[in-house]
DNA sequence: GATGAATGAGTCTTCATTCAT
DNA sequence: TATGAATGAAGACTCATTCAT
């Protein structure tokens, strides 16, 4: 296998795109230099032009792996065999809990979406669409059982909820006051309160 | 005063700010050059460099214009002589409306701030402190009057609706179904019936 | 008018320019870096740029001015009132005495015009063949008026011809036994003879 | 013997060799990568390090073929028991022939020699001298026997002659009004004329 | 014989800013 | 007030070649 690993034996291509997603999510996309990337990865340019074709790549390396995890975890939760409700009690609370887990994903996924090319873009914004569907079809189903109030578009909800999520990388601390899940109970505690019928 | 104005008669600070608004909107902070935006401008590279002392003061004074009329307005809702509950609410709706015709800041603020220089940075995190402290305040008096329910710390409450106020300029389209107006009482509806006791 | 020349008092463009047709010539255009073009010159790379948008923008201007200044000696030429063999062998002679007078030139011309971008190409392409029709049409006006042969098709003559013009910058030597008007003088006379009816 | 062969049948270096010759003629030999060489031969790049030394060595087989075989056809012309002026058309129709029939190694052997290293660069020119010289015997010989006019150095008609040849990948096309024989015919033709004494 | 991961020097280009006029 | 030529540092990316396997 060649010289695939080194020093800590993870793979050089696990390693850029770690340094990546710190660095990118630190000092944002276009401030983190392939240079600064590939010293923290310990590796040389030619290393990374050898697995990814572009910074670009990278940045869409990031986001491919946070969508995937997040559509996985998702759809777990949707499909559960439980009420509506605690359904999508679960799915709000879990993605909060995620999000937190990986706080730098989140802060690139919103910060740095417009720096995709347009092609990159949309696919990114399709398998983001998807997600969205998901979660919408759980309010829909609970607004048709009569458990959740109609009087705003299911649209709106997720909209309004998923803000909430994307603003955590603004102000959340691991060192403030509340644990990961205590803030997502109270977001997801949230949202299903304003659904009351 | 020589030529302040020139063509449609809008003094060049004002063609500069606006211009520049526009493109960091557009493709970003780190992405707009200075060059494009004097041509925007119908001026020279001389005449930004002696209105303005660099590239990061045209994005500062984005954000106190914003953050300026923003405190303003909230101040003037959170002011009024009506029950907490319809003065929270018309703060919450007024919020989206002026977003929403503001999106170029909004899209900006959200995604630029990092790009200021840490004095800067400060400087701008404080007056949007002072801003959330004053919409919590409204809160808070809600909460202790009884109106609205303490199971959620006002701080939370507050991000829960600014994470929604700055995703706006992620999905909201001026060509969508609903007016800005119509948004506006959805999400200040959906914060009210989270918040009832 | 600001820092446009130094030194030897030739404006910066020019001095360029000059360092790039040579480098160009010497070297090939892919083996000459913009910074030894920039240092031949004695600018920086900046300025550069500042006057022209690309490394190709440069070989397109060297070739733009060859083809100006053949082109305006043909016309003279051509439009002369003598007859038309002493018209065609004065310009079949000066193009050789013009090509070898700007030999940098010609080598960069018949080496290096694959490196253009289609579309430059194209105009290129499009100005050559001006030229070569202006020179064709002289020896079909020989053949009409049957001085000249028509044994060969006027185009195959005027390529006959060219091919040895460009052939010079590989052989000819400033140092070599012929001066450039007796070289131009031969060269001609070949042609004269290859077209005696 | 392995796997020298490989889909075709064609062993690995030939299949090197006529790759590297499209695409050298195709884009020029410092536009073409050995990445690119390795993928039109289905091969890799250990292989073609394998059996070449470098990306140069490659070059110069293209021009040692072309080289050898021009020569031996241009001695068998020469050699032939005919008068000198048959011998000459004969031979100057059949480099144009050749020529044609081998355009990519034509458009390369024009534009890219000056990519050899001085050493191989010495190597080649000698090659062609011999070349020359031996084309430059037969027109001499024929200017001391009288059939061949003596206004002109054998010299110059040589260079003459082969700037028509190598002109020809610039303007020649296969789907052309002329078949290569019919433009091999005109070009020994334009020769003969002008050695009229 | 053959692989392909890794190197590291080199490429062209961009850009905020300065300053003589 | 305003110009625009010039700077110089930094940016992303390419590529022939090597070498452990």
């Amino acid at each position: 296998m060649a010289r695939t690993t080194d020093g800590d034996g993870t793979p050089v291509p696990q390693r850029l795109l770690a340094a990546a997603t710190r660095l990118f999510a630190e000092r944002g996309y276009d401030r983190t230099s392939v240079q600064e990337i590939v010293e923290a990865a310990g590796v040389t340019k030619g290393a990374l032009y050898h697995y990814f074709g572009s910074k670009e790549d990278l940045l869409q390396e990031v986001y491919s792996r946070v969508l995937r995890i997040q559509q996985e975890r998702l759809d777990a939760y949707a499909d559960a065999d439980e009420p509506v409700e605690r359904r999508l009690r679960a799915a709000a609370a879990d993605v909060v809990v995620t999000t937190i887990d990986n706080l730098d994903d989140a802060a690139i996924f919103f910060r740095s979406m417009h720096h995709l090319s347009p092609e990159k873009n949309k696919r990114v914004r399709a398998e983001r669409r998807r997600y969205h569907e998901r979660f919408r079809a759980l309010i829909e189903e609970g607004q048709r059982g009569g458990v959740f109030s109609t009087a705003t578009p299911a649209d709106l909800v997720v909209d309004y909820h998923f803000g909430s999520v994307h603003h955590l990388s603004t102000w959340y601390r691991p060192d403030g006051p509340l644990t990961p899940q205590q803030v997502a109970d109270h977001l997801a505690d949230l949202l299903l309160r304003a659904l009351r019928p």
